[in-house]
DNA sequence: GATGTACAGTTTACATATAAATCAATATAG
DNA sequence: CTATATTGATTTATATGTAAACTGTACATC
């Protein structure tokens, strides 16, 4: 079904160009609700878990500092604060001082890296499925013109 | 410029599958915030635009309900209210009694008429300068794309 | 005509997003 | 070495998103 049916819009897209980026919005809000939805099962929001991510891939023994987080999750740095401090209170990660006491050092704890470990293997099946109605080259070329648009915006 | 190198991602994707949804869901979130950059000038923001160019397209004279706009931008119900409380506020919008007393229909008033008449131009010009990266081939494989993963979750 | 059900909208509580102001620690210029 | 600038984190104010509980209205059915 197309986006026009979908929002109920009366009038016709002002052009390819405009049609393609409501698609794309659109479509991104879908997943969004979709991964909400899934992480729900484990007490999760998206958020937090692709935060936890970051710190699995990432952390190593030091852990990451919060102005790192917030670059690699395009999420501003205010807004790392509270994330850490739900994550912390449910007793996934934990903020250590660093040798510059500017730093607070975040580390998956035991917990977190167990809980990690128990819903890999369920994300990579969803992700899977969600996207298994996409061949491969479709995949690689959606990935090219998100490129693409990331360059020229 | 690839997500893996933006988002400093040491590792690398666990699959193509993979690649496609993060780099669909990242682009949307640049999208987004180059949108709420262009709506700052006009002291709109996004959502609230989306919001008054639904009622432009849709309105006519009775105007919309509330129930009907949260599911043409696919926001929560409960969102609808405080969206039309802050475009109530300044003026660009009016809620109206409808005959069956538990609508309220929404319309643009005068003023948010003007200012979307004052706004169309630029916003499809900027619509154009984002996407015209893409040829239209691309944009049209995109919209598919985007329209099977819709179907698809 | 009374009553139960459905529906529109609001309110509340919370998670996430922004910008802007502030604080504390560090780096640097003079 | 001190004054200033920069940087990481927090706080505050505001906007948007969710779910869930609640209010009030309309309608269907008996």
């Amino acid at each position: 079904m197309g986006l026009k049916e979908e929002l109920k819009l009366s009038k016709d897209f002002i052009s390819v160009e405009h049609e393609a980026l409501l698609n794309l919005y659109y479509t991104s809000i879908c997943i969004k609700k979709h991964a909400v939805e899934f992480f729900r099962n484990y007490e999760l929001t998206d958020v937090q878990f692709n935060l936890m991510m970051a710190l699995k891939h990432h952390g190593g023994k030091e852990g990451v500092s919060q102005a790192r987080l917030s670059e690699m999750m395009m999420v501003n740095r205010a807004n790392v604060t509270g994330l850490i401090d739900r994550l912390e209170k449910i007793g996934m990660v934990q903020r250590t001082a660093a040798a510059d006491r500017r730093y607070n050092m975040i580390r998956l704890t035991t917990k977190g890296k167990k809980l990690l470990e128990k819903l890999d293997p369920a994300y990579g099946k969803e992700v899977q499925k969600a996207m298994s109605i996409l061949s491969e080259g479709d995949m690689k070329r959606l990935v090219t013109a998100c490129e693409k648009l990331r360059k020229n915006l």
